[in-house]
DNA sequence: TATAACGTCTAA
DNA sequence: TTAGACGTTATA
């Protein structure tokens, strides 16, 4: 069989499945036969596939080669980390208790960086890569092995006798481009996509839609322009001629052209609709002079973070940055349709730090100026010789004198988050779905890496400055998100301090009128403890898709959100959470409280589960939703951590309501330390009489019950005066006194 | 040989 | 379109 060109793998039950390829037509023929008889051997480097050979395709492949099987980087953020335990797929794995059917990664071990396997080999001189073995970056590049994502040929740059057509490089994956020969044929294949990209794809809110082709061929300059140019890999390449306004820069700095960060491009809907004159002009001369309309757009690839071309970001800083002389490997990066833009972004922002995380394990040169976020300038400092003030490049980044991450990160006025418990005024309207040009590829978000940022500053003189981070993120702790955000854009380095963590603990998105993907990421690669998406139009799906993706997230809030949406919550798991808010969610009721609290739907023998989705939710916020005692009945059982409960504005809750809550053998009744019963006008004086059983009550808010006199609420004073010093705070509201 | 899990297929 | 299943590959 091997002779004829058959591969052959055996199966556990002995059904054998080859895929015969015929070269001289180019097709496929799968045979499958049913046969004990031939054996792979173990660990046997299977040949490269090429068109002789070829594992199990789809029929409608159009490569000419079988693609060989990534495997795990084993370096990654996510490679490193071990099985939750408690995902999808953990749950399904035998260790896990699972029927172990499903054979998935662990959703937070879904490698970024998927590699080759190590038996793959060069189609054309049958040798492995040996990057590892050589110093220049250029040999690295011409002697790793590339797979074109398009005929799934793996070859070394070297190999190939191509002279007049450049390969792609794909930098979203590892030794992936489209090989000079399938660029040149004008070819286009299905991206390839790493482990989990399916799934992550899959999640809910991966804001996956089709792209409408037109104005992608128009716009390809534009695109190409959009999308923040900057090499990831050291194979990255581009010889075409730079620009005029670019400066040259010296060519040591190539060495710095490790897998880097890029920078965060908005969303096709966020771009300006009106093409710059420079746009025009370069697509009427793409097809000879692509490469440097492609270079000359990279140079504008932050402007294209912005709407509109005077909202960009710098437009210099980034052009020379790419440059190299024409004696460069012909590689390219990717000119990147505008329906790839966002999807890109959203996951580069994750990624970008985990590849970091994997060359600083690889003790490669650290990296140098290199923008990482939405708004980051590329190789500002260094590359032009620009300093971090250069108003140079700001300027083109500001429009109407608003930085860009804060016009899309703050659309709204900017509230602190609150957990204020005021009235809604009025709902916001229907939840909208983002603008349906954001068109976007699937693409994985991962958890974000815990990467090591830099620790000092570095100088354009080479030198660091003197002070640590630790300093400067003191300083940082003092400015506000708005203040943070422009800090960001100065430098690489204070992008990445500015984005830690700690300084955005609390996201308040509170009323913002459109939750925009990009949005999405930037909450994503801060993993705020607390986020308030009250009053805003977010999806379900874009919830569900945060919510994954912050599994550190303890405080949420989605009052005013549609139902719609909230249940987003139902699906997911948040096992951290400890305060919801889902006050005035409107269609929230007795029935969508049950599925909110109910244990999740996936049951499966061994995999029984019967804790509720928020049990560990200790601040919950029901105001103004039109629920019964039925919820409370469910509330008390499945939520024992309760302590703070906030039933203002419901109508139906009433005197039974609260004996409920405070019943010999609930939890709550030992838990609950603050209850809101403000505008329940059927409470009575009689629930003050059940309050007095509760061991822990601090808080007792019966504001505007018309039925509650405030001669109870003294009553009761008096009577725990005795154990509990209360008094009124305001009338109506019983505090504790200490 | 055992284990992990990638990538594809398919039913819902 | 998506979740689930599973054949098969990659690796230890």
């Amino acid at each position: 069989l091997q002779q004829f060109g058959f591969s052959n793998s055996c199966h556990r039950r002995g059904k054998r499945v080859a895929t015969v390829t015929s070269p001289p037509a180019g097709r496929r023929l799968a045979v499958t036969l049913y046969t004990s008889v031939m054996q792979r051997a173990a660990n046997r480097p299977k040949p490269k596939a090429g068109p002789s050979a070829a594992v199990k395709l789809p029929s409608n492949r159009s490569a000419s080669g079988a693609r060989r099987r990534r495997t795990r980087c084993r370096k990654c953020e996510a490679c490193l980390r071990t099985e939750c335990g408690e995902c999808h797929f953990c749950k399904d794995m035998k260790k896990f208790g699972g029927p172990g059917r499903m054979k998935q990664s662990c959703i937070m071990r879904q490698c970024i960086a998927p590699v080759l396997p190590h038996t793959a080999v060069c189609v054309v001189c049958k040798e492995a890569g040996k990057e590892d073995t050589l110093e220049d970056e250029e040999d690295k590049f011409n002697f790793m092995l590339m797979e074109c994502s398009i005929c799934n040929e793996i070859v070394h740059p070297h190999c190939l006798k191509v002279s007049d057509a450049s390969g792609v490089v794909n930098d979203e994956l590892p030794n992936c481009w489209e090989c000079p020969k399938c660029n040149h044929a004008g070819k286009s294949g299905k991206q390839k996509r790493g482990p989990g990209f399916k799934y992550a794809s899959n999640l809910p809110g991966s804001l996956l839609r089709e792209q409408k082709p037109a104005k992608e061929e128009g716009d390809a300059t534009s695109a190409a322009r959009r999308r923040p140019e900057r090499d990831e890999t050291p194979r990255s390449r581009d010889e075409t001629p730079r620009s005029r306004d670019e400066t040259p820069r010296p060519r040591g700095e190539d060495a710095l052209q490790r897998p880097q960060p890029q920078p965060l491009t908005l969303p096709p809907p966020l771009l300006s609709p009106r093409p710059r004159p420079e746009d025009k002009l370069r697509k009427k001369r793409k097809s000879a002079l692509l490469h440097a309309c492609v270079r000359a757009a990279v140079g504008d690839s932050d402007q294209s973070l912005c709407s509109s071309p005077q909202a960009g970001p710098s437009s210099e800083g980034g052009s020379e940055t790419q440059e190299k002389g024409p004696s460069r490997p012909k590689a390219r990066r990717k000119r990147r349709l505008p329906n790839r833009e966002l999807s890109r972004e959203l996951s580069r922002a994750l990624n970008t730090q985990i590849q970091e995380t994997c060359l600083a394990n690889e003790n490669r040169q650290p990296l140098k100026v290199e923008p990482e976020t939405e708004n980051e300038e590329p190789h500002r400092l260094f590359r032009s010789g620009g300093e971090p003030g250069d108003q140079r490049h700001l300027k083109p980044r500001e429009m109407n004198g608003t930085p860009w991450e804060l016009r899309h990160f703050y659309p709204g006025p900017i509230t602190p988050l609150g957990f204020n418990r005021s009235m809604p005024t009025n709902r916001p309207p229907p939840p909208l779905s983002p603008p349906k040009c954001v068109q976007v590829e699937r693409h994985v978000i991962r958890p974000p890496p815990i990467c090591p940022p830099p620790d000092r500053l570095p100088l354009r003189d080479g030198k660091m400055h003197v002070a640590q981070r630790e300093v400067w993120m003191t300083t940082f702790g003092f400015l506000t998100h708005r203040e943070l955000c422009v800090c960001m854009r100065v430098c690489k380095t204070w992008n990445r301090w500015c984005c830690d963590k700690r300084l955005w603990t609390k996201i308040d998105l509170n009323r913002c009128t459109s939750i925009t993907p990009l949005m999405l990421s930037g909450i994503i690669r801060r993993q705020p403890l607390a986020l308030d998406l009250s009053w805003t139009n977010i999806s379900k799906k874009q919830l569900s898709w945060l919510i994954n993706r912050l599994p550190g997230l303890r405080v949420l809030r989605l009052s005013g959100c549609s139902w719609a949406a909230v249940s987003a919550l139902c699906t997911s798991s948040c096992p951290l959470l400890r305060s919801l808010d889902v006050q005035w969610v409107e269609g929230l009721k007795d029935a969508q409280m049950r599925d909110l609290l109910s244990p999740p739907t996936d049951n499966r023998p061994g995999q029984l589960d019967n804790r509720c989705k928020l049990r560990n939710v200790q601040d919950l916020r029901l105001a103004g939703l039109d629920i019964t005692d039925t919820s409370l009945r469910l509330i008390c059982r499945q939520m024992a951590s309760l302590s703070t409960l906030d039933l203002s504005y419901c109508n139906h809750i009433n005197d039974q309501s609260v004996n409920l809550l405070t019943a010999a053998g609930t939890t709550t009744r030992d838990s609950l330390m603050d209850i809101n019963l403000s505008v329940c006008n059927r409470v009575t004086d009689h629930s003050l009489t059940f309050f007095k059983r509760c061991g822990s009550i601090c808080q007792i808010d019966l504001r505007f019950c018309k039925q509650v006199t405030r001669t109870a609420c003294e009553r009761f004073i008096a009577e725990m005066s005795v154990s509990v010093p209360f008094r009124l705070t305001e009338d109506k509201l019983l505090q504790k006194t200490c």
